[in-house]
RNA sequence: GGCGCGUUGGUCAAGGGGUUAAGACGCCUCCCUUUCACGGAGGAAUCACGGGUUCGAAUCCCGUACGUGCUACCA
């Protein structure tokens, strides 16, 4: 069996939101599963070239998503050149022998022509608006002047495109990976152009162009594609390659939460959530919050990215990748649109750092303190409070506020939660255990509880009442584990230390 | 307006002629925990509507409604 080759392009002017990125994912799962080769391909065309760095930021994305791409603009994979501006030549060449075989024309309206038209066709009433079999014989194309005069025209380079012949009264039938067979009319499609006026090639003529000259097997793109599949589908018949055309899958959008739409940049401002992978600084909008910046783990954002439009079937809902990549299959994703819900998506990220272990949490909860100031130079230590707090964090930044109190000190002290049940009776336990407590050693555990038990005890106080105001002396508040496990991994004179700070608060 | 694609709780969804219509998120109740979480046990909530086909329809067909996408020298 062949290999198969699939191809992901996004377009840099995007950044690499949730849909990008599920695109990525399942170019990735299906290539992976099937042994074949996952292309990155960034589309540089004219509205987009000018992003700089766009290119290596969807790169660190997929990076951080670990999916690494085979080849693409980054690393010559055999098919290069990959910048469509650096391929012009070869699009003119295949637009032009479309042009010869009569499935493609010239056209020289301008961009004014083309829409001062399409507004006296709205105002005379008519709902169709399309450059299309018929309106362009009324156009100024290779159709409707004298041939003398389209030469001419050439000749002297006058601005034009080269637009598709749709033909007219045909249907067009291919198959969907997801949905089945297709059938649709070609009159609803107007005439794409497929070269610009400055050379460069649209989306239409580059995917079929090189797909063909990339040998691409599979094509999957976000199903807002679909309307446009039969003009594809064409081309590659026109140019005489039906035998090497892809296989196709349009994938379900990601919608709003609130309905209406699909997700798009502008949402998550407006409903508080991230809607790119990384931080993305957007020329036009500024910089945009990430899932990474947020706290998420890469492995539960492409899980739940993933669950969004496909399910292996079973009541699993936490994969990792190598186990999306073994139950992958395009025939089980969805061909209807899923809303975007962040609540779930939270979900999966606490199910994977609850799942994680302290040693693969570790570097992402060193980073988080460092850039806040914390310092957790004892990797031990670290290890430990990571163990013991994990299954209380949500996102990797709520270590921040569950475990900080472990390396630095409290900076407020809840007293007034202390004070309301408050005696001198319990401020002299409090003085004495200091005392006890500082002739245990090693500082263990079972010792540091036992010995609280005891002179709980013998003060004739309840345990119960004691551990509360403990609780807060040691981390600042009423949340937390296990009173003695805080202050076993805090140590002997850090528990002394904080005990003393508070009393004398108190005071 | 035209054309395409879709429709199972609020959300993600399994199920593809016979099921008490799974499960998850969120919500509610209780248990655990001398804190807060985690965890555990329960609960409320669904087949868009109307016609067929069939002994039997969430499941197949048609229509309607609704949603969504495309209708650019954007992708």
């Amino acid at each position: 069996m062949s290999k198969v080759r699939v191809r992901f392009a996004p377009s840099p002017t995007g950044g690499l939101h949730l849909g990008g990125v599920r695109t990525a994912l399942f170019n990735y799962l299906f290539a992976r599963k099937n042994g074949g080769d996952f292309v990155l391909r960034v589309e540089d065309t004219d509205q987009t070239r000018f992003v700089e760095g766009a290119e290596k930021y969807i790169i660190d994305c997929l990076d951080w998503c670990a999916i690494p791409p085979d080849e693409g603009p980054q690393k010559d994979g055999g098919y290069g050149p990959y910048r469509q501006s650096e391929r012009k030549s070869i699009y003119r060449e295949y637009a032009e022998q479309l042009v010869k075989s009569g499935h493609a024309y010239y056209a020289f309206d301008t961009p004014e022509e083309i829409t001062s038209l399409r507004e006296k066709l709205k105002a005379e009433g008519k709902y169709n608006v399309q450059y299309d079999f018929q309106n362009r014989l009324n156009m100024r194309n290779s159709l409707s002047l004298p041939k003398e005069e389209t030469e001419a025209l050439l000749k002297i380079d006058f601005p034009h495109v080269i637009r598709m012949k749709m033909p007219r009264d045909e249907y067009v039938h291919f198959k969907d990976m997801i949905r089945g067979d297709i059938e649709m009319p070609t009159d609803g499609v107007d005439d794409k152009v497929l070269l610009k006026a400055d050379g460069m090639p649209t989306y239409h003529l580059a995917v079929v162009i090189d797909d063909y000259l990339m040998k691409i097997t599979h094509s999957f793109r976000g199903e807002e594609w679909l309307p446009s599949a039969p003009v594809h589908v064409l081309l590659w018949k026109y140019f005489g390659w039906e035998k090497h055309a892809p296989q196709w899958a349009h994938l379900p959008l990601i919608l709003k939460p609130d309905g209406n739409g699909k997700l798009s940049k502008r949402d998550g401002e407006r409903l508080g959530f991230p809607v790119f992978a990384m931080e993305w600084d957007d020329p036009a909008k500024g910089k945009m919050g990430g899932f990474k910046e947020l706290g998420f783990m890469p492995e539960a954002f492409i899980n739940m990215l993933a669950m969004l439009g496909w399910n292996d079937g079973t009541e699993q809902e936490v994969f990792t990748l190598d186990e999306m990549v073994e139950k992958f299959s395009m025939e089980r994703v969805h061909s209807h649109g899923a809303k975007f819900d962040f609540e779930k998506a939270k979900w999966f990220n606490h199910e994977w750092i609850k799942r994680s272990s302290a040693e693969r949490l570790l570097p992402d909860v060193k980073e988080i303190f460092e850039k806040n100031n914390i310092l957790a130079s004892d990797e031990d230590k670290l290890l430990k409070v990571i163990g013991l707090m994990k299954d209380r964090c949500t996102l990797l930044t709520d270590f921040l506020q569950q475990a900080g109190f472990f390396f630095v000190t409290p900076t407020t002290i809840d007293t007034p939660a202390i004070l309301q049940k408050w005696n001198e009776d319990k401020n002299r336990f409090f003085v004495e255990l200091i005392h006890t407590y500082s002739s245990i050693d090693p500082w263990d555990i079972a010792d540091i509880e036992h010995a609280f038990k005891e002179l709980a005890a013998t003060s004739k106080l309840k345990p119960g009442e004691l551990m509360f105001p403990f609780r807060i002396m040691l981390m600042g508040g009423k949340f937390g584990p296990g009173v003695f496990e805080i202050s076993s991994i805090l140590g002997k004179e850090e528990t002394v230390k904080r005990i003393e700070h508070t009393l004398s608060l108190l005071k």
